[in-house]
DNA sequence: TCGACTATACCGTCTGGACGGTATAGTCGA
DNA sequence: TCGACTATACCGTCCAGACGGTATAGTCGA
């Protein structure tokens, strides 16, 4: 069904990556997506049918390295608290890379670029947006109050846009430190309210 | 300075808000625009210069917009922790206008697009960068400790991005225990550690 | 107070370029 | 010989921006 080799197909979505973090979304045409990619647009035409295409499989790239970085990170341990923690340790991770500046981290900038490139045309949103509320159903009952979980997921994702937009991304220290507190908080929290107490 | 009469602008403003908002940021074309405020192309081209400074003023629009209701929210208080608080509450504030959902505000919505619009030309981020950059600066030199206040201000941006992407906004309840337990976290700070105590 | 002139606030059209997409012919390694 | 491309040419559309025009309100000297 898709066309073209992996590698090459590969190589391209990358290059409309780097492109996109380079440059902005607005610069990501064919043209500058075959150059950038060492290849020919017709050599695009060939693994994406339509610009489009290209874009939702942008997202759909992301979605899936997500999914993997959660599983790295013991989202998917089953206890108490796992995913939600899972969650947190894989949006610090990236940063603790030493000597990576978060802002230069390739997976940070992916997804902001996805977005933006995404925001032209609300539809490509929309596999995401089904990621994200799966994300939220499982931090929600996860064994933790949900406020609480849902409380880290979104701070989370805070840290991650704000370094994706480099609208005052937080680093270093006080990045790490603000990680401790969600731990604790997490620590501290009461036992979980599962769907069994919810019913009594 | 600034040509033509305040109200056309304003009206010019609003309607590629709305554009954006309804359409998606590839729709804001000049034409559009134009349409959409009951103007001629030439009219926003007698206003705004270019395109580019079109979507300039509505990003600096923004930030005016919600510098204010940082006033409004008690943000300028002075007191330890106001700021923080005073951000949180701007960011609560919107959905708690009754029977208005928090996706439908004008608001919210708009700063995403705004983001969105932006993205297609990263340097027009720059003024709200510039902002943000104070607000955690802040935010962060508010009397609490510093962790704490950052962890607030990043779950606000966490709420207001994922309101603003549709990427599982929380609401309702669940988002009101979530500002009560940032709340309390911050009623729970031990006092600020000032510059003075840092100093020794 | 009247005519000349100016400034402001637009309108409508045109053009040149960029871009997505198609088509086609050809290359090359396995 | 077939899949995986390259290379090039071309079409239709969209769009930013330039430009010339217009209508109206105000200014100012005689």
């Amino acid at each position: 069904m898709t066309r073209g080799s992996p590698e090459t197909r590969a190589r391209i979505l990358c290059a409309a990556e780097d492109l996109v973090i380079r440059d902005g979304v607005s610069k990501l045409t064919l043209d500058a997506a075959a150059h950038e990619a060492g290849v020919s647009k017709g050599g695009i035409l060939y693994h994406f049918p339509s610009r489009a295409a290209l874009v939702s499989a942008m997202v759909e790239r992301f979605v899936v390295s997500f999914d993997a970085d959660l599983d790295r990170y013991g989202a998917n341990g089953g206890g108490p608290g796992d995913f939600t923690r899972g969650y947190l340790r894989a949006t610090l991770a990236p940063s603790e890379v030493p000597g990576d500046a978060p802002r230069d981290n390739r997976d940070q900038r992916l997804g902001g670029a996805l977005l933006a490139g995404v925001a032209s045309d609300p539809e490509l949103l929309t596999p995401l947006r089904d990621r994200f509320d799966a994300w939220q159903a499982a931090v929600s009952s996860d064994g933790l109050p949900a406020e609480v979980a849902t409380l880290v997921r979104l701070t989370s994702d805070g840290l991650w846009l704000s370094d994706l937009f480099g609208l005052a991304p937080v680093t270093g220290e006080l990045r790490e430190k603000v990680g401790e507190r969600l731990f604790a908080l997490m620590d501290e929290a009461p036992a979980a309210p599962t769907d069994e107490d919810e019913r009594r």
